[in-house]
DNA sequence: TAATGAAAAACGAACGTTCGTTCATTTTTC
DNA sequence: GAAAAATGAACGAACGTTCGTTTTTCATTA
């Protein structure tokens, strides 16, 4: 690795402790040079500015990217098998970088959800792909549109974050540490009941 | 309503429209007087400064607190009636308002949580006895922490927001429509087959 | 009802600070 | 020794807030 790209990841590291705990507008370039140990316009060698630098922390740290690979590898045989295997990655991934909800949301605020479209612009066709694999594995859930059970997902992941943010602190330590089990079986339980029908 | 308070709440409107539009610190305090029709100056005679007025806005527009009562007013009888009545509240709530998921986002990024615990520090304790009451209405639910189904409430919120945000323009009308039933059913299922294990 | 006067509200110029970025220069890399 | 990287002072713009002043409001009084 050269030196350049050495102090490009430090500055995205940097970076990414920063904003998930000070917010964008709160982290100035000056910190952000100072705490990366380069001077101030020693960053514009490798970035283009303030946004070049949130979009790459975003764009190379997102968890659903993260994800898919693993998710595509699962060996699972049932439904079941295969649901619970993404969710474990998806909470593997999520307690990789607990933080990285912060930053969802400061791309959301800030960016109004443009990075996040294009990831979902290269994810999905493979999402998609992949719910077609499991709908051909087993029928129980070819009434459910893949779309459907992508959005389920994705409710998984916030509602597990923010219940987390907003209420972890009066939740009992018991069910902090089975609350995504629990909403997994809650998922999976309501989408095969109602797929059955 | 006197003068004072009229302007107070032309101001509130005002930011409301801004902060969900442009975020927080996109909107500055000259463009908020403007657009509210009044001084730079004068704004400062009704709020004690910017964070004050993010604050009356989100205090004075959240939907969970909104909510609240309209759910303690529910009549169901059974536990689906119960449910599907709070979830169509919330519905309601959503759709009034569709923009305030923005100030959430903001309100998390900028001010840590801090309003948001204050709400739920008060909304909770009803919240709770809202659920013990539909505990005592039947037993199907007896199983079910309060707390895991409010967190489940929390969930279907968010996620029907996120999914709307970052899926809405890919996701076929006749499901954007029946997302929210959709997820209730899911959450009911899910929640009495998982009560009755 | 009309006059009054103190408090409330509105005004907008001015202040001090901070921000992201640029640039001419020096140092390091390979 | 040419290209890449690092330096830090300087720039201009924008921000939230303050302040001295003027105008409006509205309960009280005549």
């Amino acid at each position: 690795m050269s030196k350049g790209e050495d102090t490009r990841q430090t500055i995205i590291d940097t970076a990414h402790k920063l904003f998930t705990r000070q917010g964008y507008h709160g982290t100035s370039m000056r910190q952000l040079a100072k705490e990366a140990g380069i001077a101030l316009g020693g960053v514009y060698n490798h970035f283009s500015g303030k946004e070049d630098i949130f979009r790459a922390v975003f764009m190379e740290n997102h968890p659903f990217l993260e994800m898919l690979p693993a998710i595509e590898g699962a060996q699972g045989e049932t439904i079941e098998d295969l649901v619970h295997d993404a969710a474990a990655q998806m909470l593997a991934a999520i307690k990789r970088k607990p933080d990285f909800i912060n930053l969802i949301f400061i791309e959301i605020v800030e960016f109004k959800n443009t990075h996040t479209h294009e990831i979902f612009e290269t994810a999905f066709p493979r999402g998609v792909q992949i719910v077609a694999r499991m709908e051909e594995a087993q029928g129980s859930l070819r009434a459910i549109p893949a779309l459907m059970l992508i959005r389920a997902f994705i409710g998984l992941f916030f509602s597990y974050h923010l219940a987390e943010t907003m209420l972890g602190e009066i939740t009992p330590p018991e069910f902090r540490e089975n609350a995504m089990d629990y909403q997994v079986d809650i998922l999976l339980h309501g989408i095969l009941e109602r797929s059955e029908e």
